[in-house]
DNA sequence: AAAATAGTTTGGAATCGTTCTAAACTATTG
DNA sequence: CAATAGTTTAGAACGATTCCAAACTATTTT
């Protein structure tokens, strides 16, 4: 299971990606990493690192959460016009997206797919393809 | 020409969403359709609004953008964390972003596919499907 | 293992895009 | 042309995010 190889694995990975496993870097790697895949928002993971009594300041869940991403621990997904939601599933895939609440669900990458993608504009190279299918609640 | 039937079409297009043709409307819709389909902020609309003596306040351009929307005139584009861009290409289409500049081209429906959508989670029934296909410059 | 250094964290202020508010205004209706 | 219902406005307020300079901590050097 994707439980127990945490502490040590996750220091290691923080190491590959030049951050150094600070208390707080690791804390929030195990909010992160050490459950289901997730989405969610700096305000979330922040109330969560609270609650678990991991003091960190929002400055450094927003650092954090963008550092992971430059290293490609986590995928910012951009829904909603206001906040980023971060995903810990970093593999190919796309989304669903509920209008009404505002939640994300994955769509595994063999469940959907883009075909005749036109070539990228001169000059430029594809860096990823997302797809969001919105979702709204069925008016009865 | 998509120039000339603008007036009184605009007019005629208001009035159909159930919106008043108020001076600030008008002159908005003018600047958003009396030309090329674009992708512009409020406050980029804002900005050319004031360039074209029109005086409207900021909170009358999101009004205006946000009713417009509504009422299927624009199409609101979410790309980036922060700020939301406006389509005056209402029809099915998708879009290439370039990462280093924030800007948005129109990639024509036939030039891309979604194949075996899954099925919408139960209550739900899909209200759009958007594809952003994200270019960066092509480093030498 | 203490000192030097380079990277990290912090609270709080600052900023950004956007929304709200209540008063002034304007298009439409009768 | 008055009544009414919808619209606009400046400016305050807001929520998410970034910035700041000082305090702190992991790593490296000696």
């Amino acid at each position: 299971m994707t439980k127990q190889r945490s502490y040590s694995g996750l220091i290691a990975r923080l190491k590959a990606g030049g951050l150094r496993p600070t208390r707080q870097r690791l804390a929030l790697a195990r909010l992160l990493f050490e459950r289901e895949d997730r989405h969610l928002t700096a305000e979330q993971l922040h109330s969560e690192a609270l609650e678990a009594d991991v003091r960190v300041s929002v400055a450094t869940v927003y650092n954090t959460l963008h550092q992971f991403t430059k290293v490609g621990l986590l995928r910012e997904v951009v829904v909603e016009p206001g906040r980023s939601y971060f995903d810990t599933n970093v593999d190919d895939h796309h989304h669903f997206y509920f209008e009404s609440t505002g939640d994300l669900q994955d769509i595994p990458s063999d469940q959907l797919h883009v075909t005749e993608l036109p070539e990228p504009p001169g000059g430029t190279r594809i860096s990823r393809v997302d797809v969001v299918v919105r979702v709204q609640d069925l008016e009865t």
